[in-house]
This record gives C-alpha cells, sequence and structure tokens, in this order.
DNA sequence: TTCCAGGCAATAC
DNA sequence: GTATTGCATGGA
C-alpha cells in the first residue's frame, strides 16, 4: 500500500465515510432538519447510488458553480431558496427571472456572476438529455473551472476524476507529500495526478477521499 | 475589523 | 506561462 492509500484508510477510520454530495431534503412542509452542523440533512454515507434523479443531477451542479470560493453553509442557503422557488429542476428554473434568480443565490455570493454562470450551464445541460459531459465539453462553458468541471464528473456523474481545491494541496504539505515549493509551483493537473497514478481509478474512493479530505481540513482549522 | 470560504475569468507582465 | 485583481456574502 503506498502513502496516498495509507492516508486514505487513516481518514476513513478517523471520520468514517462521508456520504457526499450533500444533497436537498425537505419534507413535506418544507422544513430543513439540520443534522450535522452547518448542514442539511441530505448526505447518505456509504450509499454511492447518488444523483437518482435528473433534477438531483441538476442540484449537484448548480451547488458545484455557486461553492466556488464560497463555503457550502451560504450555498445551502441559496439551494433553499430555489428549491422553495421550483427552480431546482430544468423547467422549473427556466421560468425564473435573472432578478428572481439573482436574489435566490445572494447568499452564496459573486451572485452577477453566478448568475451568469448558472444560465449558461443549465443551456447546455439541457441539451444533453441525460448524456454524460465529457471534461472538455464543461471547461469550454464560461465559469466552469477544473475544480467545478471535476466536481460535475465526479458527483454528478459517477467519473472518477479527482478534484483539487484550497484543501487537498494543504493536505498535501500537511501529509509530507508534496514540499513548499511543490506547493508555490504544482498546477492543478500535477496535483491530481498525484491522486491519480496511487490510487485505483473508482469513482466511490474518489468520491470518499475528496469528501475526507475536506472534512480533515475543516477539522483542522477548529483545532 | 480583518480574514476567509468546497474558483474563475480578465488582465498585466 | 505565471502573477495579480475583481467578483459579494456572511460567519468567525
Amino acid at each position: 500500500m503506498n502513502k496516498i492509500e495509507k492516508i486514505y484508510h487513516n481518514l476513513l477510520k478517523e471520520y468514517g465515510p462521508q456520504g457526499w454530495w450533500p444533497l436537498l431534503e425537505l419534507d413535506n412542509s418544507n422544513h430543513i432538519n439540520i443534522t450535522k452542523t452547518g448542514t442539511i440533512n441530505g448526505y447518505h454515507p456509504n450509499d454511492y447510488s447518488y444523483p437518482k434523479n435528473e433534477n438531483q443531477q441538476l442540484e449537484i451542479c448548480i451547488g458545484a458553480i455557486l461553492t466556488q470560493n464560497t463555503s457550502w453553509t451560504q450555498v445551502e442557503k441559496a439551494l433553499i431558496n430555489l428549491k422553495r422557488m421550483n427552480a431546482l429542476s430544468v423547467k422549473g428554473f427556466k421560468k425564473l427571472s435573472i432578478g428572481k434568480l439573482k436574489e435566490a443565490i445572494k447568499p452564496a455570493g459573486y451572485y452577477n456572476q453566478k448568475s451568469k454562470k448558472l444560465i449558461l450551464f443549465i443551456d447546455f445541460f439541457k441539451n444533453l438529455h441525460g448524456k454524460f459531459p465529457t471534461r472538455n465539453e464543461l471547461l469550454e462553458i464560461w465559469g466552469i473551472g477544473p475544480e467545478t468541471a471535476d466536481s460535475i464528473l465526479l458527483y454528478c456523474y459517477n467519473q472518477a476524476e479527482f478534484i483539487v481545491d484550497t484543501y487537498t494541496k494543504r493536505f498535501l504539505l500537511k501529509n509530507k507529500i508534496i514540499d513548499e515549493n511543490d506547493f508555490k509551483t504544482l498546477s492543478y493537473d500535477n496535483i491530481k495526478q498525484i491522486f491519480i497514478i496511487n490510487l485505483d481509478l473508482n469513482y466511490e474512493l474518489f468520491q470518499e477521499y475528496h469528501a475526507l479530505i475536506v472534512e480533515d481540513g475543516k477539522n483542522e482549522k477548529n483545532n
């Protein structure tokens, strides 16, 4: 077992399966139950069968765009607003005016940019008609960069793409996989390859590993 | 008050 | 190709 695999097993042992990507679960009266600090009751540990329908696919993609440089607690507020406006479906989203859209996603910040990104993405998504997008197709969309593309591929389409985010580089540095110089100079794809070459190409493993890195990163900050 | 959060595009060099 | 800057909100 290599070091990347070893660390994974330690993290899993420490935190347990995370059940990413979280999805909204509102009850019949639109009530939200908080179970995990700052999160809604949408985690599904040890169940990798999501998303289960097109609306859940869309919800993951919208969340991936909204969470760009923004904390998830803020994104949840925006998602709940959209859900209550019945806008977490292609049909419902298309009915939203630009003003209503901006109002709904305001808690997640950058609402001028993100409203534009969402509108462009939903047009792309609609034209897929259920087909899987390629990574390059996603990257051609204005507003979709490497991390958002990989988040969509990994958690919406269950493709074994490893996500590199702000936590991931710090995580590698902390575990002495890379040094300070690597931290400054390695590109997104360089970092991604470290995981790809050391792991089985298994989407369930990739989903869990990324979620555990984030959990570990959040935990680190509270210490 | 300052800093930062599950980035990205535009611009500058 | 690499470095810097604007985008916006709310919590710590």
